[in-house]
DNA sequence: GTTCTAGAAC
DNA sequence: GTTCTAGAAC
């Protein structure tokens, strides 16, 4: 035991609203220990100070002999540096780290609004979206003597029990405590929308370079694909990612069931050599899960050896179910190594892949074939809402059976490789001719194969979905457009105030406002849930939750309201506000549901001003905007500007006027918003920018008009900028044409927005 | 909401 | 030649 317990300065990390101030006043508020709390937000007199007002007041403080919390984000390194040097001989510093899933759900934290740092609103949400994405938690070797991890309630308890039992004699111990949860991920997928995916800071999925067969055999294995040609890449990922139909598919037979590689490899070159002239525009790419994956190297140098057309067939080191998502690679079409009962489990790429695309697989499956003969193949066209479709672009998987060369497994063909052999050229045949088939049925117009673009959406609407899809357009069609036209001009919606829950047949049919059946899916969905099943997720009595059918993000879901009449927020009155709550707290519930899978996501709730379909729906979206369906500059202005409305100013307004402003002003006023130069914001290396001439390529930029406005972000490393149009922004993700914050305060454009 | 197309703009 | 936009169709 040492002589007396030694001061501490405990620095608080965590984003507004993550329970800083409860904690430190829990603490402080015990007695057990002289605590004083330093605020940022108050400390100007009761107003928001400086960090160097922060810093003076500790060292003040700690004369006093007292102990203190430094009571601010302090959400990177750069940001705690200052304070962890207040730590002299005698006094520990410490890191709390408040990390918890539910706070980095921006509508909780802008739901306070008596909060001291004054945030607010849609505003805040920009804030704490932009600080959770610079996140770095800290680490022993910024100085810290003493990090306590807290990434859920419990463990909140427990170290704000510690720190308040902590008495002025004792001493606690060093070292890292709690779990420790990954770093923020960087805003991915902007950059991959802006196809760099390259952009990326070191992803710890990023599947490792594969080259070494590779480059001796002049055949690409590649893990990311703009990867594989060089000096052009952005040009080839642009054209081959999203046109060309490619078929991903393991090698079969060769893991669980123990097939000869050498003899594996050599009917995989002989089946690809026979269809890979009959592909048109597509592609096949043999995958593999490890760099040193022998089945890659030896079908890699065989191909070569063979002359098979390297741009047509190519190996790929990454996950199946994470091609696109982690190696940049889109591929319409995934071969599965399935087993006969065509069931999900026993591990590898059929345990993957069933899992990631989710239940509808296996009932999409099972619908078609109950089971599968060695040697044949079954291909399933994937719902557009399956995490593999909406996040990797897959429209469809093909189930492949091999032959068993594994005692251990069921009809085991115990050495006899001439029937081995037969069946795996049987399976590779089947499996090609079944891509084949999509690519066929995409355009029903051209039959040889040659014309195959546009397959990224094509086959998933068109083909894929194509029972459900024509189902539900019939369904709609009959049941609003068509009719709907013969009443239209007598039914006289003038969107009043609310009307009494809409359930009757006629009432539907009326409001349309002119558009066509498209617009009517959430309306009917909201009205009969149960004709819906494939979208939705939750049913009650006021509020259906349903899978958003494109995806603009990881995790995007809608809230619909079930009342008839209220078909945007121009609708919404007084007498919705239990329903907006009730929206609201489901949007919630399923925000933080997500958060409990990957507590890095960040999530924003709100309404679109002028929604393009009707019937009043609240939009959960998570911030990442990583998803193929993200493709243009509307798509990106109606979450990122304020055509979005966060869902609690919403209500706030309501609860106030006992309307929304969508209700009063021009429609077009909120429109116009959509084609606006979109806002991006980003984060940059400083390492990476050297010298005070950094900023010239900027000032051309700014000069070429691609640039229209951008600034700095008070904290370093973030520059926000606007741009004319939506790719000519490509340029500026180039490391060398952003500026060192150091320049940036003389550095000033005028906005002309 | 999405896709496709043509024509304008670069 | 490519990119962007608006409009039509669904």
């Amino acid at each position: 035991m040492e002589e007396e317990g030694r001061q501490i300065v405990v620095v608080m990390v965590g984003a507004p609203g993550s329970g800083k101030s409860t904690f430190c006043e829990a603490v402080a508020s015990s007695g057990n220990r002289p605590w004083i709390r330093i605020c940022q937000d108050t400390i100007n007199n009761g107003k928001a100070g400086t960090k160097a007002q922060c810093i003076a007041s500790a060292l003040a403080a700690l004369k006093e002999g007292k102990s203190i919390f430094i009571d601010r984000c302090n959400l990177e390194r750069e940001q705690r540096k200052e304070f962890v040097k207040i730590g002299v001989p005698g006094v520990d510093v410490h890191a709390v780290v408040l990390d918890l899933p539910a706070q980095l759900c921006i509508s909780r934290s802008v739901k306070r609004m008596g909060h001291e740092g004054n945030l607010h609103g849609g505003k805040a949400a920009a804030v704490v979206n932009r600080m959770l994405q610079k996140k770095e938690l800290p680490k022993l070797g910024e100085g810290f003597s003493r990090i306590t991890y807290c990434c859920k309630e419990p463990e909140v308890k427990d170290a704000l029990a510690t720190y308040r039992d902590l008495g002025p004699t004792c001493n606690l111990p060093q070292g890292c405590f709690g779990q420790k949860k990954e770093d923020a991920k960087v805003q991915l997928g902007i950059m991959k929308f802006l196809k760099k995916v390259d952009a990326q800071d070191g992803s710890s999925h990023k599947p490792e370079i594969k080259e070494s067969c590779s480059e001796k055999n002049a055949f690409p294995t590649t893990s990311a694909y703009h990867e594989e040609k060089t000096t052009e890449g952005d040009v080839m990922v642009r054209s081959a990612d999203s046109d060309t139909p490619i078929l991903a598919f393991p090698s079969i037979s060769t893991a669980d069931f123990q097939f000869n590689i050498d003899k594996a490899s050599d009917i995989i070159v002989e089946i690809v050599g026979e269809f890979v002239n009959k592909l048109g525009t597509a592609k096949l790419c043999l995958v593999d899960l490890t760099s040193g994956s022998k089945i890659l190297s030896l079908v890699a140098a065989k191909a070569s050896k063979k002359n098979i057309d390297s741009s047509k067939f190519f190996t790929f080191v990454g996950d199946i179910v994470h091609l696109y998502s982690r190696g940049g690679l889109r591929c319409n079409v995934i071969a599965n190594a399935a087993n006969w009962r065509l069931k999900p489990g026993g591990g590898g790429v059929n345990a993957a892949i069933f899992s990631a695309a989710g239940p509808d697989l296996l009932v999409a499956t099972h619908e078609r074939a109950k089971s599968l003969l060695p040697g044949n193949a079954l291909v399933v066209p994937l719902q557009s809402t399956s995490p593999l479709s909406s996040r990797e672009g897959v429209t469809h998987v093909i189930h492949v059976l091999g032959p068993n060369m594994n005692p251990q497994r069921p009809n085991c063909l115990n050495g006899d490789y001439n029937e081995g052999c037969r069946i795996l050229r049987q399976a590779y045949t089947a499996l090609f001719e079944g891509f084949l088939s999509i690519l066929s049925t995409t355009k029903p117009s051209t039959r040889d194969g040659e014309m195959f673009h546009r397959t990224e959406h094509g086959i998933g609407e068109d083909i894929g979905n194509g029972e459900q899809r024509n189902k539900r357009d019939g369904e709609f069609a009959a049941a609003s457009s068509k009719k709907s036209r013969g009443h239209q001009v007598d039914a006289e919606y003038g969107g009043t105030n609310s009307k009494p829950r809409d359930n009757s047949e006629t009432r539907q049919k009326v409001n349309t406002k002119g558009r066509g059946s498209w617009a009517q899916a959430l309306h009917q969905t909201a009205m009969h849930p149960e004709r819906h099943p494939d979208v939705v997720m939750e049913v009650l009595d006021n509020v259906v939750v349903i899978k958003d059918l494109y995806p603009k993000a990881e995790k995007h879901i809608l809230v619909l309201a079930r009342l008839g009449g209220l078909d945007s927020l121009a609708d919404v009155h007084e007498e919705h506000l239990e329903l907006l709550r009730e929206m609201h707290s489901t949007g919630m519930k399923w925000a933080e549901k997500s958060l409990l899978e990957d507590s890095s996501l960040v999530f924003r709730l709100g309404y679109h001003s002028v929604p393009s379909m009707r019937q009043l729906h609240l939009h959960v979206i998570s911030q990442d905007f990583n998803s193929p369906h993200l493709k243009n500059k509307k798509h990106w202005n109606s979450f990122n500007t304020a055509f979005f409305q966060d869902s609690v100013d919403v209500i706030e307004e309501v609860a106030k006027n006992g309307k929304t402003v969508a209700s009063c002003i021009n429609w077009t006023a909120p429109q116009r918003k959509l084609k606006m130069p979109p806002v991006f914001l980003l984060r940059f290396r400083r390492t990476a920018i050297s010298g005070r001439n950094s900023l010239t390529p900027l000032q051309q930029l700014y000069a070429s008009n691609i640039l229209l406005n951008y600034h700095l972000d008070e904290a370093e490393g973030v520059f926000m900028f606007s741009s004319r149009s939506f790719n000519g922004f490509d340029q500026l993700l180039h490391d060398e044409h952003l500026p060192d914050d150091q320049d940036a305060d003389s550095f000033h454009f005028p906005s002309r927005l």
